[in-house]
DNA sequence: CTATGGCACGGATT
DNA sequence: AATCCGTGCCATAG
């Protein structure tokens, strides 16, 4: 069944083999990286135009590759279990303010009547702040970037109001331990550093993790794993571990949405500004009704070589003609190296959807074993294609959390989830020995010595350390 | 003495 | 070819 009805508007002439590596490049861009290099190529060739998107009749859903949108379009007895998937343009419900790189004044950038972020946080710290704060308090949530980051020196503002450095301190202070937990942090670090203050009062945190940001933040961010483990002098495998854990509880851009499923079941912020490169949704919020993924374009429109230019072509000066025919087959081969990228995510997570359907609405109990070298075979591509296109790009479920699309092929979720109920349901603290028995009763066979592994994976503590620490109230103490 | 963590090896995955 | 992951063995903390 054809879904998807493909609209060629360039020819597709035989590829130099010298540029073939760039054929295969856009595929291992995730959606900021593509973003950033389409405007390049589009700034710097002039054979290159970006056409205005065209809207789906019936719906007027902006579309790109397609005549009519996939949903509308649907055949009435599709099957449920087949996805539909399909190119999208830059999400509007997704992310809103999305290029705001340039920190103008921000003032007017957040609408009153929605819930934005700023005023999100200020009714929860409202209560907390003095008066003379509020101000000061306003200006540090109107001035937050897209990650939820205050990049303005703290004393700028206190000179701005002519008070004390300490006392802006201090508001900063009550922000960063309100909802998106760290907002308002003058670095990713800060914010990592308060999660984690936040987060030890009800969970254990491995050893060592708030060393690791505090003294080795750049290490760790750059994943120079050998370096890391020698200024704390402890082993890879711990440091390894540290990155696990750091990665899937914490969160360095407070305002991006949720990366694990760890944080507490605080209400999410609704307009999340992270973008994921693919969107998963619930037709009609039917929970038995099909899947539908959009695959994310950075741009809402879409892009061609300009016809003017290829026929221009021909009667160029003799001089330049040699720079002009380069263009032009940059820009083509640029567009089809888009196309190629797009079907292959497309492919991909058609796939990806129908397999793990349970995974993406119930949870990651029902994640389905799945390797990358399976899938390569079912749909025909070479295994380092699927790699590309899954290494570094990130999925929103229906749920609204944003997840690595490496999850799907996770091999030990399902044992992990498992081993965290067990534990979570222990009347007394359990041995590992003991736990390798309750999972060998409910059908997985693992080694001890894999307990203790996932254990420490998910920053649950040995049987010692573990009494009846249950959560404690969140709230901030003021100093 | 028992429960865990470190290291390293081999097979699977990428 | 490089990396990841589960495991066995041994050291050591409790």
């Amino acid at each position: 069944m054809m879904l998807i009805r493909q609209i060629q508007t360039v020819d597709i002439r035989p590829v130099p083999t010298a540029h073939l590596t760039t054929t295969m490049s856009l595929l291992v861009l995730g959606i900021a990286e593509l973003h950033e290099k389409i405007e390049s190529e589009l700034a710097s060739n002039p054979a290159l135009e970006l056409v205005e998107g065209r809207f789906c009749p019936t719906c007027q859903r902006p579309l790109i590759d397609t005549n009519h949108c996939p949903i509308c379009s649907r055949p009435k007895n599709l099957d449920n279990a087949e996805p539909i998937v399909f190119v999208s343009p830059r999400d509007d419900f997704h992310a809103d303010s999305y290029d705001t790189e340039e920190g103008e004044d921000s003032f007017e950038e957040y609408s009153v009547d929605t819930e934005d972020l700023p005023t999100y946080v200020l009714k929860q710290i409202a209560s907390e702040l003095e008066i003379e704060d509020r101000p000061i308090a306003a200006y540090i949530l109107t001035s937050l970037d897209d990650d939820g980051l205050l990049r303005i020196p703290l004393i700028d503002i206190a000179a701005y109001y002519h008070v004390a450095p300490r006392q802006v301190e201090r508001v900063q202070k009550i922000i960063q331990y309100a909802d998106p937990l760290g907002v308002g942090s003058s670095t990713p670090q800060e914010a990592l550093l308060v999660q984690i203050d936040m987060l030890s009062q009800s969970m254990e945190i491995p050893t060592y993790v708030q060393q690791a940001i505090r003294e080795g933040y750049s290490l760790l961010m750059h994943q120079q794993y050998s370096e890391l483990s020698h200024l704390l002098g402890i082993s890879i495998t711990q440091v390894k571990e540290i990155a696990r854990f750091v990665g899937s509880n914490l969160n360095p851009y407070p305002a991006r949405a949720n990366w694990g499923e760890a944080r507490q079941p605080t209400t999410p912020y609704r307009g999340a500004y992270y973008r994921p490169d693919v969107v998963i949704s619930l037709l009609n919020n039917d929970p038995d009704g099909p899947l539908v993924v959009e695959i994310i374009s950075p741009l809402d429109g879409k892009l061609r070589v300009n016809p003017l230019f290829r026929s221009g072509v021909k009667e160029a000066n003799p001089d330049k003609i040699e720079e002009w025919h380069s263009d032009l087959e940059r820009a083509t081969l640029f567009v089809k190296c888009l196309q190629q990228r797009n079907q292959a995510m497309v492919h991909l997570m058609e796939k990806i959807v129908s397999i793990q359907r349970d995974f993406i609405l119930k949870g990651d109990a029902y994640l389905k074993p799945l390797t990358r070298a399976t899938l390569a075979q079912e749909i025909n591509v070479h295994e380092s294609t699927i790699s590309r296109s899954v290494t570094g790009k990130t999925a929103q479920l229906p749920s609204g959390k944003i997840i690595p699309i490496s999850k799907f092929f996770d091999r030990s979720l399902q044992v992990r989830t498992e081993l965290q109920k067990i534990i979570e349901s222990e009347g007394r603290p359990l041995t590992d020995i003991e736990l390798v028995e309750l999972l060998r009763e409910r059908g997985y066979k693992v080694a001890r010595r894999t307990v203790a592994k996932y254990r420490s994976m998910e920053g649950i503590m040995p049987s010692h350390g573990r009494k009846k620490i249950k959560s404690k109230k969140l709230v901030y103490q003021a100093p």
